[in-house]
DNA sequence: TGTAGCACCGGAAACGTTTGCGGTCAAACG
DNA sequence: CGTTTGACCGCAAACGTTTCCGGTGCTACA
């Protein structure tokens, strides 16, 4: 709007050269401290603000990252964008958000315009197993998955250990007698499913449980989704004592609708989730659930982003394909 | 990283001039068909990626806007998140998020940036009662505020009526004979408080009670402020048996205090929030409160920008500082 | 055949920075 | 006094686009 003043308007402001201005205003050596102190000060006068796309243009570099989530409205996701945040905020870093709302489409477009904004890499929690339009990105552009390991080697992610939480999950339905336990999930091809999926399959026959797919449902990744769910499942002949469900969303719906149809918890079902987001632990809740380190994970994905850049090395030990151990959080609906 | 490849290279690949180039992938005129149709193909075949960096110089048109919020993690905020994005992603633009975290100088800091970064507005829900640095920036880059009436004239804002929030709030408490009434807020100088407190004052008048500071408690926005603040109110000598919350996380909390000091809710203390996030509604909470139209207020907030940079024009009628009507939802805790 | 008009295209400036290179000037050295 | 040195600074190129202005060649008309 208003013309910005450009660094040249200082430099003729004070008959010096638009280079000398740089040079002053970046504390870069090669120019007297009385010149800088003028530069300095004329800068103020003139309100002057430096611009970022102009740098970024000769700079190649925008000091900007792009995190792709699926859906803000998750509570998991708010905490982890927090933690990239925080993270990149301490590297003078800025971020831009992108919702996708579990479409690959918008996905896609995300990805190409964060690409063409040139941003300096890209934290992503795909929607879904595989994200082919980010392979071919990988290798121009630094990118680091959270949340599901990519199927592509050489790409870097943090996760946690999907499958094994999927276990640790049936497995306590499972010892504390609730067999049979049927499972709550989102779209077939969804980012997490077939880990946390496999886990509970896992589960199921080393006890000695066989699989019973009309107690396999499988919706959105809406709370409502789980309450439907559950109805469903609930007028199948094979009555579950349990259920697990893939995230806590589902998992709290599903415990809602249990309870309209007039079943105690955890007494008549038990119910476990997956993700401990804030609303788990209230005490209304209570939900069991597993455990992620969610703002942890935000921190460490850009710590890896900048490992790999250069910008800031690691500690050293740390590694760039992390997937940390899931905990059983017991609360009261299993 | 690897070099990406420019509008030169394929104007050499072609021996075009980049003149031609550039006028063929914008759909100018001027430019055969045929060689449109060679400079799509070769842009393809070098897998090119327009330099947004570049184009934002040229053109003095990012295509992005700022999004400021306090707190990521309070559910109010991702909802009207999704709005501002929504509308945005419609009309090509993406979003900077930024999370100020409660904290001024973190909202100074990324009105800064963003302005360094020479986004085409600004979408901001302010920390508190005022926003000097914005004022400063307002006029040289369009804003509006969204969930908070600025001090200043000739800002643009949409929000909701916050004092008759209040009112409608306490109103309700005392209508049911819920006096005495306590207050449970956020810290003193808060975007929202002092309207909502006002609310709270004028209900309490008009009811011929009288204020009593020493049920009118102050902490932050986080849950638990709202536990133990009303631990500490259920203390004092006068004991309310109403509390109105500022917002829903601080009422949940206060519900979740209330209840542990064995109180029954709504029998011995009844409760109102304001917000309306999604949790308010679930079954094991039932919170009464006051709503809002968060997504709508994000979707609107985009369109007022639009309106003042020319980019759309606001369907004729609305205006570009709306103050919207709240409404009481009436649930189970009052 | 000369010329006006038009479609298509190229040259070059501009956007606001950073930075390599070279120039000036004074001080310091022989 | 001449030369070297080093501090300070200016010039100009570069980053990848867009766009204005003009030029070329062709068609169509007089």
């Amino acid at each position: 709007m208003a013309a910005d003043t450009t660094i040249k308007d200082i430099a003729s402001e004070l008959n010096v050269s638009y280079a000398t201005v740089s040079r002053a205003l970046n504390d870069k050596e090669g120019v007297k401290a009385e010149t800088r102190l003028r530069v300095m000060e004329a800068a103020k006068d003139l309100n002057y603000r430096p611009n970022a796309i102009a740098r970024g243009l000769v700079n190649r570099k925008t000091h900007t990252l792009g995190l792709i989530i699926p859906d803000i409205t998750n509570p998991f996701y708010p905490e982890v964008a927090r933690g990239v945040e925080d993270a990149a905020q301490e590297q003078g870093y800025s971020v831009f958000l992108c919702n996708t709302n579990w479409e690959r489409k918008k996905e896609n477009h995300y990805l190409n315009l964060l690409a063409e904004k040139r941003v300096d890499g890209i934290i992503i929690a795909p929607v879904a197993k595989e994200t082919p339009s980010l392979e071919r990105l990988i290798g121009s552009l630094p990118c680091v998955y959270v949340g599901r390991s990519p199927r592509e080697a050489g790409a870097e992610f943090i996760t946690i250990d999907n499958e094994r939480g999927g276990y640790l999950a049936t497995e306590h339905l499972l010892k504390t007698g609730r067999a049979p336990v049927g499972f709550i999930g989102a779209p077939e091809d969804s980012n997490t499913l077939e880990e946390r999926l496999r886990g509970y399959w896992k589960a199921l026959a080393e006890y000695g449980e066989k699989i019973d797919e009309r107690i396999i449902l499988f919706g959105d990744f809406r709370r409502e989704s789980g309450y439907n769910l559950v109805k469903k499942m609930m007028a199948e002949r094979v009555r579950p004592r349990g259920v697990f469900g893939e995230n806590d969303l589902l998992a709290i719906g599903a415990l809602q609708g249990a309870r309209e149809l007039g079943l105690r918890i955890p007494g008549d079902l038990a119910v476990v989730g997956f993700d401990d987001i804030p609303i788990a632990g209230f005490p209304e809740i209570q939900l069991t659930t597993i455990g992620q380190p969610k703002y942890e994970m935000g921190r460490l994905a850009v710590e890896m982003l900048f490992d790999i850049t250069g910008e800031k090395e690691m500690e050293a030990g740390k590694s760039r394909r992390i997937v940390l151990e899931p905990v059983l959080i017991i609360r009261g609906t299993a």
